[in-house]
Formats: structure tokens, C-alpha cells, sequence
DNA sequence: TGCCACAAGATTGGATCCAATAACAAGACC
DNA sequence: GGTCTTGTTATTGGATCCAATCTTGTGGCA
């Protein structure tokens, strides 16, 4: 995955704002910004070289894609979930990456079930914690890759961007059992794939988000009450009634 | 509903930015403005009496809330969408929403069963097109309003939101049938709401969002090849492979 | 001591001006 | 005649300055 902040200048990154938005994606998703960090406007345009309005415009990017959230007058930081906010997006996610998968299914070629192969290979052959979460990612966007839908693609992304803190949190806490488990479901999907039965696709990827839900919130120390990092203020009231 | 431009001027609305986000998205799902028309920033900002910059960031949540998109050094439209397009959202929300109403089930009052009971008698009680998608509107989201989780719900209303002109297009099309079996959809799930029962609500929502996707993309004359409204442009090519 | 008013600093929001890019049209060259 | 080039215009992107708002610290007062 090469950086977006090295890719070709004439591709869409010769917008300054998309160029800013995605260092600051890979930042956060790489976890050198963590949830509770709040992201000043002033220091970032120092930081990166340029004034502070496509710093705002990256602002708002990011948070269309679930990765920061702004409050009026008050900034931007990188959103801190609670647990039930973690335990949601799960179930978000078993719900509709089974859809992503089967809308994707007849659209993979050979050369995805190759590629997947290997990945799936390398994941078995190595231990570091963020390769793994390379890899991972790797591979699901892989099998997803085939859907011709932008906007589900879009949100399926936007569901691993929101939770890829925690994940990353909880692939820390080691457990010897669970790359043996994660190994045996990935093959289980990737067969499936392979037989292009989305019966047996859905089971086994809802399956697989299933378990990592459950063993992830069985673990209410990856996830600190509020906002630790900087600044203790006081949270705009949740809009409850959708107007 | 009261439209967003005549809240309380100290709410977040004070905030100019969010002020015309307001004002559009109204005229995005009043119709006003239809799929494929362009947002030019200046035309805009002399409309509503500010400057580019807060249209511009006005531009940017709608972007987020699915109601328009933007194109690099082109501009902003409010989307067009292909009967695909359609059908995997209307896919989408057979997924999510069934967990949306489960979520929300458990924290509904008394009250808002009242208010169920009050808004499906008005559906059944007049015939306007564009009452009927207010009403209906209210009817699901009263349905979804005890759910604890934001970022469900913020979901839940942006794929009401992109689907929203397609379902007007098609109420225009009459059927002496359809309030029959619409009205029985909706008594089954208030009663189904009323008993607190998860299965029967998940059961006879997900066939009230099915037999609407079904009947919806039976019509493809509701879905213009491409943009007929202003601009023939090509468009940029589908970011395939999710990186 | 506890609490409210008020002022100073920090930070975001908005306006104006200028630069960069894209769509469009006319003309040169083959 | 067709295609490539080259200005022209419309439109978006970015920089700088100023205004509005929020946070925080200080002092008065009960």
C-alpha cells in the first residue's frame, strides 16, 4: 500500500485538501494519531506546509470517511468509541460485508483468488502485529473487491477505518489459539470464494466478524471511559431525535 | 419537521456553514434540486448571502451525509444514481435497518407508541404524494428513534436520504393497490414494535424495504441513462481497488 | 471556601483576493 | 475535413487577514 502522500501528482492528490487528508489517513490509521487526539488546524497547516484551509477541507474529508469528527467552534479530533459504539459497528459489519462479499463474488477473477492465496499464505507465515493488520485488511478488501457498488464499498471501508484502533488494540493482547482460529476461518472464506457459493461466504464471514466481536468486547480494558488524551471538555449532547 | 434554516439561531445553525447545509439538504429531499444538478459555489453563496468559503464547507457535509458529491476541480452535484445503484442501497438498508429497529426496540416509550399510532392513522387518512413521504419518513425513523447508536443511525438516515428522490419519483406513480399493502406492512410492525418482538420486526421490515426495492426497480424509466440535467461530462473512473 | 463575573489567550469560522485547473471555442497545420 | 494546438472564460482551490466563539485563569464577593 504506498502511501497517498507519495502517489503520482497529477492523480487526484494534486488537490492540496486530498493531499492532506490522506497523510493524516494514514496516520491515524497506522495509530500514530489515536482516538482523543485533537486535531488543530494551526499546527497541522504548519506541520504540513500549507494554510489552514485545505487542512479543514481534509478535516471534513476524513470525517465523511468515519476517521475524524468536528464540533462547532471547537475542532476536529479522532473520534474515542466506547465499547457498545464498538460492539455496534460489528454488528454493522456482519450484516453488510456478507452483501459486499456476495455482490463481489461473481466479479473475482483468477488472479484475485491468486492474489488472495497469497496473502493468506503470508498472513500464516509471520507474527508482527501490523503486518498482520496489513494483511488482514489486505485480504478482506481483496474479496470485496470485485462489488460493483461504490457506495457499499465505501461504507465497508468506512466500517474497517472506524474500528481499526481497536482492533489494533486488541491484536496486542496476545493469545496463542487465535491465529490457528483466524487461519481456519480465512480458509474457510477464501473455499467459499473459490467455489463462488455466497451461501457458504456469508456464513463463514459473518462468522468470522461474529467471533472477533464477541472476543473483542470481552475486553472492556481496551477502552478508556472518554477522552483521556487532551482537554476535558464537555461533549455536544448526542442528537437523539434525527429531527 | 421544521426546516433547518428557522431553528434557533443559537444552535448549531449559528454556525453559518451548517446553516446552508441545512437549506440545501431541505431542497435536496423537498426535490428542488434533482439529481445531476450542479452546485456551483458562487451561484450558491450570492443565493444565500455569504461568501464561497462556508458553501464550500456546507458542500462538504452534505458530501458526508450522502447528498451530494464532489469532483476534484469540477465542482459539486447532487448525485445521480443508476437502478444498481438503487437496488444495492434499498440491499443495504434490508440489512441495516432490521438491526437499527431491534437496537432502538427496547428504549421506546410509551409515548412514542402513541406517536406511531397518531402518524399511521394520518398515512391513512390522506393521499398527497409529498405528505406521504414526510409521514413515512417519520413513521420509520420514530421506529429507529430509541436507538442508542449514533453512528447507526446517522447510517440508517443517510441511505434514506440518497434513495429519497427515486422514492418520490416512484409515489407518482400510482398504484390503487400499493396504500393497501404499504398501510398492512406498517400495522404489522407497530405491532410487532408494540409486542417488543425483534424477530417479527426484523421479519416484516425486511419485506416492507424488499417489496419496495422489487417494485421500485421494476420501473426503469425512473432512472435517466446518465446526467440529462446540465453538463455532459466524463466522469472520473471508479476508484476500483480500495487501494 | 465556593461561586460567579470578566478579561485574556487560543482556536475556529468567514470574507476577500489571487492562483490553478478545467471546459470551451477558434484557428493552424496536416 | 479532421485533429491538434492555443487562447479565453468559467469555476474551483488556496492564502491571508479579520471576526466570532470558546476555554481558561484571575479576582471580587458572599
Amino acid at each position: 500500500m504506498s502511501p497517498a502522500h507519495a502517489r503520482d501528482p497529477r492523480g487526484s492528490d494534486s488537490v492540496r485538501s486530498q493531499h492532506i487528508a490522506g497523510i493524516l489517513r494514514d496516520e491515524i490509521l497506522a495509530g500514530d494519531l489515536k482516538p482523543g487526539t485533537w486535531l488543530r488546524q494551526d499546527e497541522l497547516a504548519a506541520r504540513l506546509g500549507a494554510s489552514r484551509i485545505p487542512v479543514r477541507e481534509a478535516l471534513r474529508i476524513l470525517e465523511s470517511e468515519g476517521l475524524t469528527e468536528s464540533f462547532p467552534n471547537r475542532g476536529a479530533r479522532v473520534p474515542v468509541l466506547s465499547i457498545e459504539d464498538v460492539n455496534t459497528y460489528y454488528r454493522m459489519r456482519e450484516r453488510l460485508e456478507p452483501l459486499t462479499l456476495t455482490e463481489s463474488l461473481s466479479h473475482l477473477s483468477d488472479d484475485h483468488l491468486a492474489r488472495l492465496e497469497r496473502i493468506q499464505d503470508e498472513i500464516e507465515n509471520q507474527s508482527d502485529v501490523n503486518r498482520f493488520l496489513l494483511l488482514d485488511r489486505d485480504f478482506h478488501m481483496t474479496t470485496y473487491s470485485g462489488c460493483p457498488s461504490a457506495p457499499l464499498l465505501a461504507m465497508t471501508e468506512r466500517l474497517w477505518n472506524s474500528t481499526q484502533h481497536y482492533r489494533r488494540a486488541f491484536m496486542v493482547l496476545k493469545d496463542p489459539d487465535r491465529a490457528m482460529i483466524v487461519n481456519a476461518e480465512h480458509r474457510l472464506i477464501l473455499d467459499a470464494v473459490r467455489r463462488r457459493d455466497p451461501e457458504d461466504c456469508e456464513r463463514y464471514l459473518a462468522g468470522h466478524i461474529r467471533r472477533t466481536r464477541v472476543e473483542l468486547t470481552a475486553h472492556p480494558e481496551l477502552f478508556v471511559a472518554d477522552e483521556g488524551a487532551s482537554g476535558s471538555l464537555r461533549l455536544p449532547e448526542r442528537t437523539s431525535g434525527l429531527r
